[in-house]
DNA sequence: AGCACGCCGACT
DNA sequence: GTCGGCGTGCTC
């Protein structure tokens, strides 16, 4: 029988096969295709192209595991026409673990035996406390140790023979345990029970999208796992996607308290070994319940019952992948192809959200109390244009530029002296984000992309945080020679902390940044001593906004307010209102009334101002006019072309060619080409378009017949962008 | 995507 | 005379 299948390969097109016996769709085979050996799937039954028999190669093996679901499929169809992507490459990403198919029946892993390095009469080194690390959680083979921990195989050798070590024989089914939904049931107040009972009513009865809008703190997790037991009851598979996965031990806890045992994980950070038992649990329905980054909207399922959404306005759920795609609304398809509810979960739901919960496309319940005695914070908003920051003597007898307001010093001062906690936030790594000559004004730029590089004091080096590019803080100007001429321009986290340790030589500083120059191990251990009051004053980035419960915080200070509001970016202010308001949340979660001071250059701003007001409606209100006026989602559809390659010239005649044949008339409007934001970007030079149109208009097919009238050069490549999240 | 084929200019 | 850039076409 001859059967195309679809590759994960840049095709939207099957390749016709020869198989022996009876084949299903869905069905993964091991099949020759050029010179290389590949897995993919059965697509469709019979002959699709007009080849002779002769050409069409058998397949070299069937998979031994269950079939894709005809729902899974429908959906990578989906997601392909949609996101303009080739079909093979969305298929891609559900067959992402190429090593899950290379059938080994055991392997030896290691784990700690628990006996320390001490005991072991080892001593103390750093590459054996590597591999105790990385060992903490889940055992791993020699090699993935050896690679894992950046050590040789003589190290985990001699742990080995000193029985810190301990080989484990494994099958190749891991043992994920079995959540129990009645494990511990928590107490709900009678506003949460009700929450809970609606999204239970919700599990088993197909379709449905809920949106769980809650305050920080008002208990939205013990609410929606009241759904996952309910799902789990079912034998039903849960998938609950969360944005920044790798750092929520404190999830994770509330989990296993709730149900018992640890659910599987999914993201980027995964070893190889935990990625195959992962999806192997998944597509064999052993693994019931996934938390997961994005991409775990791909995985197998093999009876998927719920999806949840955690934070779900969060930006991060709209990256690149693969292929471009905005998670948020992909789970809604989902969901939707596997008949199944989808809970979305937010203290500050985005506009698309807001609107179709009032056009009633999705419902919703509200829980408007906070935990026992929390209250709202008070926010204050500090002008920096009258409040100016007061210089301060550092340690050469110089005096230092400062960023701090005295009435935010005053605030930290008074609440360091009744011992409570404080945070002061700021979404800059690093000490500071620009280093300029003062001599001849030469600016330290990324050799790969469009922006300056950002000094670290930590460790001495100069980073670009879009390419990850790094090199050593030169001792003199690159451009002029002059010695002691480059100095540091703005303010990152470390720096902020290098004034607040000046200012406040007694408290004791933590910061936690979502950098690559901290591990995790020392992000949880920030966070442990910040719980465990070991921290008066913590300063930090973005990660500081997510779910973390401090109950003794009580001042919290926006450095910069101002941060993201002036780009050109239109969700940017929904995403700042969002971000503020995630961390002004983070205030007086205790008993004790928190306070947050917003410092600002534009105390006037219309989402500061809705934040000073704690009021949520008359900030959307405004949002609303002004997209609607502008018809920006939800009132119009936007879609961006980006054209890129590593040669400038092609590159932007093959744009301006797509300026000139774009499409406009009076549904449709075309802007650009225009440098992108980011020029340069790892090494390729790009620019964009942007496509606008009425809400009735396919824009896909707008797209498609626009490419269509323009041929461009391989060495250039078109990449649309559906909804897409940064524009201009 | 990856790879081979084949066409042109620049070098020992 | 060959090396090697890169545009074109193919993979069942």
């Amino acid at each position: 029988m001859i059967v195309g299948v679809l590759l994960p390969l840049p095709f939207n097109d099957v390749f016709d096969y020869q198989v022996e016996g009876d084949v299903v769709l869905g069905e993964m085979v091991r099949v020759s295709f050029g010179r290389e050996v590949l897995v993919g799937v059965v697509w469709k039954l019979g002959k699709n192209s007009d080849l002779p028999l002769a050409k069409i190669k058998p397949i070299i093996s069937k998979i031994d595991m269950p079939p894709l679901s005809a729902e899974l499929m429908k959906f990578v169809a989906f997601v392909a026409s949609y996101n303009m992507a080739y079909l093979g490459l969305v298929l891609k990403m559900v067959l992402s673990v190429k090593a899950v198919f290379d059938d080994e029946k055991t392997t030896t892993l290691y784990k700690l035996s628990g006996k320390t390095l001490a005991e072991a009469k080892l001593k103390n080194s750093d590459a054996r406390w590597r591999v105790m690390d990385l060992l903490r959680h889940y055992p791993y083979t020699r090699a993935e140790i050896a690679k894992g921990a950046g050590v040789g195989q003589a190290v985990i050798k001699t742990m080995i023979d000193a029985g810190v070590l301990v080989p484990e024989v494994v099958a190749l089914k891991r043992d994920f345990g079995t959540p129990n939904p009645d494990f511990s049931k928590v107490n709900l107040t009678s506003e949460q029970q009700d929450a809970a009972d609606l999204l239970c009513s919700k599990v088993g009865q197909g379709f449905s999208v809920t949106l769980l809008d809650g305050v920080t703190g008002s208990g939205k997790t013990e609410v929606y796992f009241e759904a996952v037991a309910d799902a789990l009851a079912q034998g039903k598979q849960v998938l609950i996607m969360v944005p920044e996965i790798s750092l929520t031990t404190q999830w994770l806890g509330r989990f296993e308290k709730r149900f018992g045992v640890k659910p599987a994980c999914w993201h980027s950070a995964l070893g190889t070994r935990e990625r195959i038992d992962t999806w192997k649990g998944i597509i064999e329905n052993r693994a019931k319940v996934v938390v997961g980054a994005r991409s775990s909207l791909f995985l197998p399922y093999a009876d998927l019952g719920l999806i949840v959404i955690d934070e779900s306005h969060d930006a991060s759920f709209k990256q690149e992948d693969v292929v471009n795609y905005q998670g948020r609304d992909m789970a809604v398809v989902r969901a939707k192809m596997e008949q199944i509810p989808l809970i979305l979960s937010t203290a500050t739901p985005d506009l698309e959200t807001i609107c179709n919960v009032e056009s009633g496309k999705y419902d919703s319940v509200k829980l408007n109390s906070r935990f026992a005695e929390a209250v709202l914070p008070t926010v204050k908003i500090i002008d920096l244009k009258k409040d100016k920051p007061q210089k301060f003597p550092n340690d050469k007898g110089q005096m230092s530029v400062a960023w701090l307001s005295p009435s935010l010093v005053k605030a930290l001062a008074d609440n360091l002296e009744i011992g409570g906690q404080s945070m002061l936030f700021l979404n800059r790594r690093g000490y500071a984000p620009l280093t300029i000559c003062r001599d001849c004004g030469h600016r330290i730029q990324c050799p790969n992309c469009t922006s300056w590089l950002t000094e670290h004091r930590k460790t001495k080096s100069l980073i670009c945080h879009h390419c990850g590019y790094t090199t050593s803080i030169p001792p003199r100007c690159p451009s002029c020679g002059a010695e002691e001429g480059l100095t540091a321009c703005g303010p990152g986290v470390e720096r902020i902390a290098e004034e607040v340790s000046k200012r406040f030589p007694m408290a004791r500083i933590g910061i936690l940044s979502s950098d690559i120059t901290s591990t995790l191990s020392e992000v949880s251990e920030v966070i442990r001593k910040m719980e465990n009051h070991e921290i008066d004053i913590l300063i930090g980035t973005q990660i500081l906004a997510k779910g973390h419960n401090f109950p003794s915080l009580t001042v919290v200070g926006i450095v910069d307010a101002d941060l993201g509001l002036m780009g050109s970016d239109l969700r940017a202010s929904e995403r700042t209102y969002q971000l503020l308001s995630q961390v002004s949340g983070r205030a007086g979660r205790g008993a004790k009334k928190g306070v947050v001071y917003l410092q600002t250059l534009y105390p006037e701003n219309a989402v500061l101002k809705a934040l000073l007001d704690n009021n949520r409606a008359s900030f959307i209100e405004l949002e609303k006019q002004s997209r609607r006026l502008l018809k920006l989602p939800p009132f119009g559809k936007l879609a961006a072309l980006i054209v890129s390659g590593d040669n400038q010239d092609m590159v932007e005649k093959t744009a301006v060619s797509l300026g000139k044949c774009a499409p406009n008339t009076d549904m449709i409007t075309t802007l650009g080409p225009a440098p992108a934001p980011i020029f340069m970007l790892r090494g390729k030079y790009r620019f964009r378009l942007l496509l606008k149109t009425a809400r009735t208009i396919n824009i896909q097919e707008v797209i498609r017949t626009w490419l269509s009238r323009v041929s461009h050069s391989p060495r250039v490549r078109v990449e649309v962008d559906i909804d897409p999240y940064s524009f201009m």
